[in-house]
RNA sequence: GGCCCGUUCGUCUAAUGGUUAGGACACCAGGUUUUCAUCCUGGCAACAGGGGUCCGAUUCCCCUACGGGCUACCA
C-alpha cells in the first residue's frame, strides 16, 4: 500500500535559475534534463527564479531565460513564464506560488524564525571585517575556514541589547554534531562527518535568505520531487540535508541528482574566455535548436546504444536517470557541428526555409539581391530561395552559412577567370564549342520544361564522354567559381534566362 | 591546505571477471562524382600508474598521480 502510494506521487521538478544574464549552456542541459524526465514519468516542469542576490540581478534576464527555454522547445508546465506567449509579460502559474522568490521573503523569515525558536539558528553579529580576519589566521594555520561560532556564546541579554542598537545581523543555522549520510542518484552514496562543515548564513542582513535556506523551503513548500543540479552542488548537499532534517522534512525530501560538468577543451569548467557559453550565442550562430538540445543530451548521458542522432521527442522516450555518467564532458565544438548538419539534413524544405531566412536576411549580399531583383513577387522570391536551399541543405551545419559559399545565387556580379574555364587539357576552342553547345541545348528547354532532371539529363546526353570538358567550363561560366553544386542545379536555381546570358557572358570572355 | 567527486582512443562514449576492448566525431587514405559537399570503404588511436583479491583483471578493493568542484551576507 505504501508503496502505491509512492508511486502515485506526481514527479515534481522544478528549474531555478538566477536572472544574472544570458541563460548558461550549462544552465540549458539542467533544463533539458528536468524535462526529459518529467515528460518521461508525466509530471510538471515548474520555472522559480531564484533573485535572492539583489547586487547581481540583469533586468530582463527572466524573459531571456524563458526565451531560450521556448527556443530549446522546452515547454514550462507550472511557475514563471510569459503570458498567452505574448513575450515581455512575465506572470505566474500554479497552486506553489509566488515562484519568484524575492517575493517570498515573508515565508523564508516565518520558517527562519521557527529555526531560532527551536534553537537550531542563532543571530550572528560578527562584522564582514572580523570573519575575513578570522579566516585569514584559520588559513594560515592550514585549517579548513569555518565560522567560529563567536555569537553562539551571546547571552540573551547582550543580543538584545545588540538588536536594540540596531547592528545588523545575519542568521545562521547550527550544524548538528554526527554524520550526515545521503544517495545520491547518480553518484551513490557520499557521507560526511559535520563537523568539516561551516554554519551557513541562511538569511542574509537584508532579509534576503541565501541559497541553502530558499532551496530547501522552496521545494519543499512546492513538493519537489526530484532535484538535479551541477556537481558544484554536491559539497554542500549535506547542508541541505540537513537543513530538510531540522525542519522535519527529511522523510519527504527531493531525490538528489547531481550532474557532470560541462568542460573546456583544457578540462576546465565551461568558461567565456574560450567562446560560447550562453545559448543566445548559439542561436545566433545559427544552430538549430534540435541540435543543441541533441548535442548537451548527450554530454552525460548515453542511450546506450549506436543511435546518436535523437529528435526532442525520442530523448524524452529514452530518458533514463540511471544511464547518467558521472565524469564531467568536453564540449566538443565538431561533434555539435556534425549533429547540427545531421538534423539540417533531415528538415523539409519549408522547414529549413523558414528558420534559415531570418540569418540569410542579415546579410548584405542577400538585402542587395533582395533590392535589385524585382521578382515578380513575394511568391517567386520564395521560391527561388527554397530552390537555393534546397541545392545548399547538404552543405549546411548551421543556418548562417545560407548562400556563404554560393554568393553567385543571389548576384550577377560573377568574376570570370578564363583559365578557370577550361577542364584540364581542354582547349580555348574546345572549351567555347562545348558552352555553345550547352547553351544551345539549354535554350531548347522552355521555361516550363526547366526541372532539374531534365536539365540534367539532356547536358549530360550532349556531353558524351569527355564530361568534364562541357560541364567544367558551364560551372565556370554560371558561378565564377571553381567549386559548387553540380552546374545542374546551379542552372536550374538561376532559371533560363540568367543561365543563358551567364554562358553568353563567358564566351564574350574567351573570345 | 581541508573536504567531496571523477579518470576507456585527441573528443563524446559502449561493453566485459576470460573480447582482435565496440561505435561516433575529428584526422588520414581510397572510392563515387565535372569540382566542392554529401555518400561509401578502409586506416590511425584508449582501459592513468602501482599494489592487492582471483586460475585470470580494463572490470572488484586499496594507495598514488592527475583532473574537477566546494571551502562568500553568489548561486
Amino acid at each position: 500500500m505504501e508503496n502505491k502510494k509512492e508511486n502515485q506521487k506526481e514527479i515534481r521538478v522544478r528549474f531555478a535559475p538566477s536572472p544574472t544574464g544570458e541563460l548558461h549552456i550549462g544552465g540549458l542541459r539542467t533544463a533539458l534534463t528536468d524535462f526529459l524526465f518529467v515528460r518521461k514519468n508525466r509530471g510538471k516542469f515548474i520555472l522559480r527564479i531564484e533573485d535572492t542576490d539583489q547586487k547581481r540581478i540583469v533586468p530582463g534576464a527572466i524573459e531571456r531565460i524563458i526565451e531560450m527555454l521556448e527556443w530549446a522547445g522546452i515547454k514550462i508546465d507550472e511557475g514563471v513564464k510569459f503570458k498567452n506567449n505574448k513575450e515581455n509579460t512575465i506572470w505566474e502559474v500554479g497552486d506553489f506560488g509566488p515562484y519568484i522568490q524575492s517575493e517570498r521573503l515573508k515565508i523564508y523569515q516565518e520558517y527562519v524564525q521557527k529555526l531560532l525558536n527551536e534553537g537550531k539558528a542563532y543571530r550572528c553579529f560578527c562584522s564582514p571585517e572580523r570573519l575575513e580576519k578570522m579566516r585569514k589566521t584559520q588559513q594560515k594555520r592550514k585549517e579548513a575556514p569555518k565560522y567560529d561560532r563567536f555569537c553562539l556564546r551571546l547571552t540573551p541579554k547582550e543580543i538584545e541589547e545588540k538588536i536594540r542598537k540596531k547592528e545588523p545581523y545575519v542568521i545562521r543555522f547550527k550544524i548538528p554534531e554526527g554524520k550526515t549520510s545521503f544517495e545520491d542518484l547518480v553518484y551513490g552514496k557520499i557521507e560526511v562527518n559535520n563537523d568539516i562543515l561551516d554554519d551557513p548564513i541562511i538569511l542574509k542582513s537584508d532579509g534576503f535568505p541565501t541559497y541553502h535556506l530558499a532551496m530547501v523551503v522552496d521545494d519543499h513548500l512546492m513538493k519537489i520531487t526530484h532535484i538535479f543540479r551541477g556537481v558544484e552542488w554536491l559539497s554542500s548537499a549535506p547542508k541541505h540535508i540537513l537543513l530538510f532534517e531540522a525542519f522535519g522534512w527529511r522523510a519527504t525530501m527531493p531525490k538528489l541528482i547531481h550532474m557532470p560538468n560541462i568542460l573546456n577543451k583544457n578540462r576546465k569548467k565551461l568558461s567565456k574566455r574560450e567562446g560560447s557559453v550562453s545559448v543566445l550565442d548559439f542561436k545566433n550562430q545559427g544552430y538549430p535548436p534540435a541540435a543543441i538540445v541533441n548535442f548537451i543530451a548527450l554530454l552525460g548521458w548515453n542511450p546506450k546504444t549506436e543511435q546518436e542522432i535523437f529528435t526532442l521527442d525520442e530523448l524524452i522516450d529514452q530518458f533514463d536517470i540511471q544511464k547518467m555518467n558521472r565524469a564531467g564532458g568536453v564540449f566538443d565544438i565538431d561533434r555539435l557541428n556534425w549533429i547540427s548538419a545531421q538534423h539540417i539534413k533531415k528538415m523539409t524544405i519549408n522547414d529549413l526555409y523558414e528558420n534559415a531566412l531570418p540569418f540569410l536576411r542579415e546579410k548584405d549580399f542577400y538585402k542587395n539581391w533582395e533590392k535589385e531583383n524585382k521578382l515578380e513577387n513575394e511568391e517567386a522570391r520564395k521560391e527561388y530561395v527554397k530552390k537555393v536551399l534546397k541545392v545548399e541543405r547538404d552543405r549546411l551545419e548551421k543556418f548562417t552559412q545560407t548562400g556563404e559559399n554560393n554568393r553567385f545565387f543571389f548576384s550577377d556580379e560573377i568574376n570570370i577567370i578564363p583559365d578557370d574555364l577550361r577542364w584540364k587539357n581542354s582547349s580555348n576552342e574546345e572549351t567555347k564549342k562545348n558552352l555553345s553547345k550547352a547553351m544551345e541545348t539549354l535554350n531548347r528547354l522552355s521555361e516550363k520544361e526547366w526541372e532539374l532532371a531534365r536539365i540534367e539529363k539532356i547536358l549530360l546526353d550532349v556531353a558524351g564522354e569527355k564530361r568534364g570538358d562541357l560541364l567544367f567550363p558551364l560551372r565556370a561560366a554560371l558561378t565564377g567559381q571553381k567549386k559548387s553544386p553540380s552546374p545542374f542545379e546551379v542552372a536550374w536555381v538561376l532559371g533560363k534566362d540568367k543561365t543563358l546570358s551567364r554562358i553568353k557572358n563567358a564566351l564574350s570572355i574567351l573570345e
